[in-house]
RNA sequence: GCCCGGGUGGCGGAACUGGCAGACGCGCAGGACUCAAAAUCCUGUGUCGGCAACGGCAUGCGGGUUCGAUUCCCGCCCCGGGCACCA
């Protein structure tokens, strides 16, 4: 037996880094790459705490993906970079009182320092971070490649104002009314905003899902936030000729439709109020703006409203029915009016017995009481489509009014276009000028980047003009069209922005005269595989996907979808609950780095659990991980002098298995099975005493994508110098050796475990019910009995029916 | 309320398309080595009854389909995440 020399994983790791920098190990040929492989992750915020256990997490997952698929084979290309723009920065800049522009700079040199330690197989030619004047330069390119496309434009809207963040959010930034980033309840503001018309790509945004290989919960969130519904819209007209279209997903009930509901501030409202009702109306709207979101959005049980005095006419049943204004109509769905159904809807339901409105049922539903919403019932009191279908009354009805011009079938949507303001500091300044005689005009693109000033006092006030606007020789400029004098946009974009073009850039990092390289382009996108957290389910990947198409139309690049195969990762907790700093249980990965080396730890994260899943962080078993790489350290060490010779026939199959099992997980991601698997290898060449070369090195290759410091230095001490293990083939199984001769049975009688048969494999029916009734623990069952029926499964199962 | 996940030993978790529930690891117990401890190695470890052979019961709860259900169907309960007066 050999002694070999303690395994020291700092020692080795450090000596690993190192090389791999020396010798280009990890840098792709981008010109030329055989076969083309491009794994992306999610480039993180570069926060002040440092990569956390859940960025170590997620970004090692990706790594062994990408390790094993250059060990299939592929050229990867795994690059790395830095978010570093944003709300979350500033913020983090105000509190601790340095300047963004200094404190980045600092925390991006942190995070390149920990991505380097836990051993990734980056790329680190093509590093970049979204602040690089180089690279927001083209940010602020594609901003203007929409403006000129007519997707950016300019309108004065209510929007989303935090108070404490003094700026606007995106609709994907309020949760349950409140700030993403720190919780306060969000007002309505009006604001001249940008907006980019997602919207227009709605429907192919939701079409294109069906084409995608994602993660089944991904595609589900996306779904649910684009929203489509399916209705009409209808027209309602007031006896003086007024029109009030409303939006319904059901036309079917409209005989049912008792009197109408205006949003508060439907630009109708003023003209439908009669004389003696107008304080009270203007009362009430009042009190509504001065309602904050929170209160108005999430609701409690009893609904406010308001009669405005006046009446419209039902295009179907004919009847005048009333008009009211409540809040939980809102403006910015639909057509900020409804037509309220009560006996078909809960909330019209709510309000109508609330206020005593009548409630008229026009569909039968067995034995449903009101409200009841089915669609699966049949018209009643709707004249004569009565007896009709939901589905199918619908639409005759439609038909019906829209051969008189009251009525359009309609596809409405949840999505909103996307507001990119932000009334900030630090992100790339939108590239307009405004001119009082030319309007709005757009930089010149050989004038970008327009860089972001440095301004001493950055903090935002509440006048809801950016900071930038302080900065007087920045923000007077000539307009770039007539030469007179004009005013720079002061407002930055949004950091989604930044992060939706991102995975374009990488390939070309080194072109300063293009945003991204066509020839690059077409070589390495679409991205091959993504691997993120569903946390960006909507915003990065939605927005991503929309400038993709926009770049598409545009003739830019030749694809649609950015992302066409994409896995969500789970999530890592701490003791059930999400890690946050709010918490103060955000587990920091280097103290284990430190004690334990990062093979052990990057094991260590993904033996926790399925990685698609995530899992509960607790440090008690990671000396399980430490023991298996210290078996395979003394193991590999004894395969330098052991003689060689065929294997033991048990060895031989079990290494068989083991390739097949673990090839098949790490290519789905399950690497808490691969490295059991792994596991049982070795425990099984350790009682058969085998450490032959031939039964190793397969091993090292295997757990080269998991721990590939140490796969590296065991490689090389079995006598590979100079060649990485990441440049040999990922071995292969022969199904023949990987199954035994001989199949063990189970016997069972009436479907209940009596005993197990060890057969040759293949063997016949009528010998193994032979030999299982021969078997004193199956015979006392079955004595007595008449065998019914028998069930066989070969190589598998008998089951004695009696 | 709606849409996704999920509920299996003391713990993290395995189980292919309905076919031996609990792989692998942690922990724990006993043993070996040691003056002793750590490390390492060996053995055991779902639960109840039994000295044992063995048997009963067990995958959130209640039904069902089936020779056979952690897996499929129906009805509930609980946990995590997303959306939320979206008409």
């Amino acid at each position: 037996m050999s002694h070999a020399p303690s395994y020291d994983p700092q020692d080795v790791e450090t000596r690993w880094q190192a090389r791999w920098v020396e010798r280009h190990t990890n840098e792709p040929d981008l010109e030329r790459p055989a076969r083309a492989f491009y794994n992306l992750m999610m480039f993180p915020y570069p926060s002040a705490e440092g990569l956390h256990v859940g960025n170590m997490f997620a970004f090692t997952g990706a790594d062994i993906y990408g390790r094993f698929q250059r060990l299939q084979g592929f050229d990867v290309f795994e690059p790395m970079g830095y978010d570093a723009f944003g709300i979350h920065s500033e913020n983090y800049a105000l509190s601790v009182g340095t300047h963004p522009a200094k404190l980045i700079p600092q925390n991006i040199a942190a995070f390149r320092r920990q991505l380097r330690r836990f051993g990734g197989m980056f790329d680190w030619r093509h590093e970049l971070a979204t602040t690089d004047p180089g690279y927001y330069k083209w940010t602020q390119w594609l901003f203007l490649q929409l403006f000129k496309a007519g997707l950016a434009y300019k309108k004065r809207a209510a929007v989303n104002w935090c108070p404490k963040d003094k700026t606007v959010l995106a609709n994907e930034q309020v949760i349950n009314g409140r700030c993403e980033r720190c919780d306060t309840p969000v007002e309505q503001r009006f604001l001249d905003q940008w907006f980019f018309r997602i919207t227009d790509y709605a429907e192919r945004l939701l079409k294109n899902l069906d084409t995608l290989d994602w993660s089944a919960s991904t595609i589900a969130l996306q779904r649910n936030w684009i929203g489509k519904s399916d209705g009409a819209e209808l027209v309602f007209r007031t006896p003086a000729q007024q029109t009030i279209t409303v939006f319904t997903t059901r036309p079917d009930t409209v005989f049912g439709a008792t009197y109408l509901v205006l949003a508060p501030e439907h630009p109708l409202v003023d003209a439908l109020t009669a004389a003696e009702q107008r304080p009270a109306v203007r009362a009430y709207q009042r009190e509504v703006q001065g309602k904050d979101v929170v209160a108005r959005r999430v609701g409690d049980k009893t609904k406010t409203g308001l009669f405005l005095g006046s009446y419209a006419r039902n295009p179907a049943s004919g009847e005048a029915i009333p008009i009211w204004i409540a809040d939980y109509v809102l403006m910015d769905y639909g057509t900020g009016a409804i037509m309220a159904v009560p006996a078909h809807d809960g909330r019209d339901f709510e309000f109508a017995t609330q206020f005593r409105l009548p409630i008229r049922p026009v569909v039968q539903v067995e034995g449903a009481a009101l409200p009841s919403v089915s669609e699966d019932g049949v018209l009643v009191n709707s004249d004569r489509f009565d007896g009709l279908e939901c589905r199918e009354g619908g639409r005759r009805i439609v038909e019906w009014l829209a051969g008189l011009g009251l009525a359009i079938a309609k596809v409405q949507y949840r999505l909103h276009d996307w507001c990119i303001s932000r009334q900030r500091y630090w992100g790339p300044p939108i590239p307009i000028i405004y001119c009082d005689r030319c309007g709005p005009v757009a930089v010149p693109e050989q004038d970008l980047p327009v860089e972001l000033p440095f301004i001493e006092d950055f903090r935002p006030d509440d006048s809801g003009v950016s900071p930038l606007a302080r900065h007087k020789e920045w923000y007077n400029v000539p307009c770039p069209q007539c030469g007179e004098q004009g005013r720079r946009e002061t407002d930055v974009s949004d950091t989604f922005l930044d992060s939706s073009w991102y995975f374009l850039r990488y390939p070309s990092t080194e072109f300063d005269d293009r945003p991204f390289d066509p020839r690059r382009t077409a070589t390495w996108l679409p991205v091959t595989t993504y691997i993120g957290g569903n946390e960006h389910a909507v915003l990065h990947l939605l927005y991503s996907r929309f400038v993709t198409m926009v770049l598409k139309d545009q003739g830019r690049i030749a694809f649609e979808e950015p992302f066409p195969k994409l896995r969500a990762h789970g999530l890592i907790v701490k003791d059930g609950a999400k890690m946050s700093k709010s918490r103060g249980n955000v587990v920091v990965p280097d103290a284990y780095i430190q004690q334990w080396g990062a093979d052990t730890f990057r094991m260590y994260l993904m033996f926790l659990g399925p990685f698609q899943e995530g899992g509960d962080f607790r440090d008690e078993g990671i000396t399980g991980i430490r023991r298996f790489l210290e078996k395979v350290w003394i193991i590999a060490h004894e395969a330098v002098t052991s003689p060689d010779g065929p294997l033991p026939p048990a060895v031989l199959q079990k290494l068989h298995q083991t390739i097949q099992k673990v090839t098949g997980d790490t290519g789905s991601l399950n690497y808490n099975t691969a490295i059991a698997a792994m596991m049982e290898y070795v425990n099984a060449l350790r009682s058969a005493h085998c450490g032959m070369r031939i039964a190793v090195e397969p091993l090292l290759v295997m757990l080269a994508p998991y721990a590939p410091h140490l796969a590296e230095e065991l490689w090389e001490r079995l006598g590979h110098t100079g060649r990485s293990v990441f440049d040999e083939r990922w071995p292969t199984h022969d199904p023949q050796l990987a199954v035994a001769g001989d199949a063990e049975i189970a016997v069972q009688v009436n479907g209940k475990l009596r005993g197990r048969l060890v057969v040759p494999r293949g063997a016949l029916q009528q010998d193994v019910v032979a030999k299982a009734l021969a078997e004193e623990g199956v015979k006392k069952f079955v004595d007595g009995n008449t065998i019914r029926k028998v069930v066989f499964v070969p190589d598998r199962l008998v089951n004695l029916v009696v």
